[in-house]
DNA sequence: GTTACTGCAAACTTTTTGCACGACA
DNA sequence: TGTCGTGCAAAAAGTTTGCAGTAAC
């Protein structure tokens, strides 16, 4: 299921504000970026980004995607997912969320619940210091890899 | 507070006995290893295990240590820790726990709480696959950054 | 017209691999 | 003694940076 046309359109005009706002020119470079991670919710990496990007864009550089990913996240518009080893991944969803991921292909999901979100630290974490996110990982095999029956463990 | 020598004992033990028992060879270099990461609740990374090992068997090179970890991990002995981009994270607690992770200077600290061990998946990731771990990582800024007031941002 | 951004190339960091010698079982 | 593991060196993968030309404002 890929994001809807509206939600991305959406997201681009939001990145595309908030470049603006904090004096960052719009180049045609920055919008398509932009839009190549808000109409992607597998959570891309670089070269996956760079990849598409440059259907539209051919002479586009991939260390102009790193820089632009990496201003897009300095904004807080998109996030950097480490759920594993590898390349950095990013996610253009800001709405709180929590992730489920395959220990075997690497896939991530974006996992919505009220439970989740209810969590609250455990008041001894209160001595190590702030608390600004709590996040739920939750790892096991996908639907397709256990098909597969393989393992090849990433 | 580092690990009680006990502690770490027991720990080198089981990892020397789990790799006899898998038909790996009980090296010197592969001993100092699984002592160092038992001993060091830090998260080390693998040039900061090498830098400790290293103080006790000089000649040791860092692909040794590589290989050394990666073995471990295969084993199940050792965990992966990916909470931040840069080098990956080891963790030799195989106690079921969860992490609080400093968003300025990149600290890991163990949680253990039952509440949170108590989280079950939501039934609508049983559609995306199998659910073997679930683990909450709590992020924010540490009581030493929170003190400086500095604002570098890792 | 300025100044920031891009593309190119080179450097840097982290991790992996091939090979010959040395050490464990 | 045979085989696996180690150290060395080189390569691969992922990311960052300096510079000169180009495009946004």
């Amino acid at each position: 299921m890929p994001v809807p046309t509206d939600e991305v359109e959406r997201r681009v005009s939001q990145l595309a504000t908030s470049l603006r706002g904090s004096g960052l020119r719009l180049t045609h470079q920055r919008l398509e970026v932009a839009r190549e991670i808000a109409a992607d919710e597998s959570h891309p990496d670089v070269e996956t980004i760079y990849r598409g990007v440059r259907k539209r864009v051919p002479t586009i550089s991939l260390d102009t995607v790193y820089r632009t990913v990496a201003a897009l996240v300095d904004l807080g518009l998109v996030g950097r997912v480490n759920e594993n080893p590898g390349p950095t991944r990013y996610d253009a969803n800001r709405e709180r969320h929590h992730h489920y991921v395959c220990t075997r292909c690497g896939l991530i999901r974006d996992v919505y619940s009220d439970t989740l979100n209810g969590i609250e630290a455990p008041e001894q974490v209160s001595g190590l210091g702030t608390v600004e996110s709590v996040r739920v990982h939750l790892r096991g095999v996908c639907k397709t890899c256990e098909r597969k029956g393989n393992d090849s463990e990433r």
